[in-house]
DNA sequence: GAAAGTAATCTTGTATACAAGATTTTAGTT
DNA sequence: AACTAAAATCTTGTATACAAGATTACTTTC
């Protein structure tokens, strides 16, 4: 028996993977076939993808995987700049060594993922939980998962965007850069950090072929 | 002919509104004749009140209006206060001649809401668009749109907190100091200011009879 | 009378037939 | 060959019958 969730999970994982392509046809037929389940639970799953922005729903015509919306990222980015500077504001009022530690062992594993192209997926992983874990120390974990909600866009133009050039290396050490100003206390290097970990590359966004299409226009 | 969306529409107006009052049942049949319409087009609304949280699905058993979370209001809270900030910043480097009156007109408005027990609803309208109005002009609408999918719980118990005290003229009064700092430039004022407009209330939480059964346990 | 077990009746979940709009294909005409 | 029009075939949207779990009511038993 596979369950709804499941499939749901499913989707979703290979929407942000990209191994469902922006433009992609999602037929509810194809679909009940795939997974043995009537139409009624399938449209069930789409619609609530669609509320996501996984999909777009065209009414009596069909269903296609969204394409990356490049408004939508830019807006989330600048959400999370003005919530985690809050964030980090609040953990330099102090912090547990113990949770430091998790921190910090967080970051030696992002090195050992750095230099190992394989590992990209990994490193971004690292990089959700890296920044998860802050939210969690501050009490908001109920805002990142708030957040999640709406990182269809975001996750996959951060996954185009880390292909294009070896940015590992600069986002792991801007990492350790936030751990220290949280211990070493600087709350005036709060803003610059953040503008330039979340923020700076923004602005010169432009993907080479083939990855154009993918974009929303 | 009765459109889906107009049905969803009137319900979560009446969620928000405490007409249909948290507990209440919300069956499908019940809906069903009430608008003349099969199941399937109900349970499509009533999954997408679900997912904003308006009700609680138990499978197989029935959905209820949600109790109001004041762990989500909590959460909101913040996400605004760290957002405002941000966007208050952002008018303070200058903002039009013309957007200006546009606030201004919208205090006026409020001011000649106070007094009258009945234009509550009114007041409430108008500091929710004096808010919106800040993110547009900040370019964060669409952040202002996200935030109001989950405002169930926020819109609720802002609701309930009006109706205890009045606390109307306290409010305008604010926003005319969060206006004034957008002008006059002190930006030392801002977290002070949001702070209390936003953050000071939340901690005294302790609603009367009847309106404890409102609330999530 | 109290407790237990069973049956009836609620609820939502799923499968399926049909409706209706959009698209594609095909046939016919010029 | 090109254009037009109609029909066939896609798609999702809706209605409805049935399935299955949860609750309620009732009957039986002690």
């Amino acid at each position: 028996m596979v369950f709804k969730k499941e499939i749901m999970n499913q989707l979703k994982e290979e929407i942000l993977s990209l191994r469902l392509t922006p433009g992609t046809i999602i037929s509810e037929t194809a679909l009940s076939e795939r997974y043995q389940l009537s139409r009624t639970p399938i449209r069930d799953i789409l619609k609530q993808l669609s509320l996501e922005d996984y999909i777009h729903i065209y009414p009596k015509k069909g269903n296609i995987v969204s394409y990356i919306d490049l408004e939508s990222v830019e807006q989330i980015i600048y959400l999370r700049y003005a919530l985690e500077k809050e964030i980090m504001k609040e953990l330099m009022r102090g912090i547990p060594l113990k949770d430091l530690h998790v921190l910090k062992d967080n970051l030696l594993r992002q090195l050992q993922c750095i230099d190992e192209p394989e590992n990209t997926d990994a490193f971004l992983e690292l990089d959700d939980e890296f920044h998860k874990t802050m939210f969690i120390l501050a009490g908001r974990e109920f805002l990142w998962e708030l957040i999640q909600q709406f990182n269809v866009h975001y996750v996959r133009y951060r996954k185009l965007h880390m292909l294009k050039k070896d940015k590992l290396k600069e986002i792991q050490q801007e990492h350790q850069f936030i751990l220290d100003c949280i211990v070493g206390g600087e709350e005036g290097r709060i803003d610059e950090l953040l503008h330039h970990h979340l923020r700076s590359d923004i602005r010169f966004i432009d993907f080479q072929e083939p990855y154009t299409q993918y974009i929303k226009q």
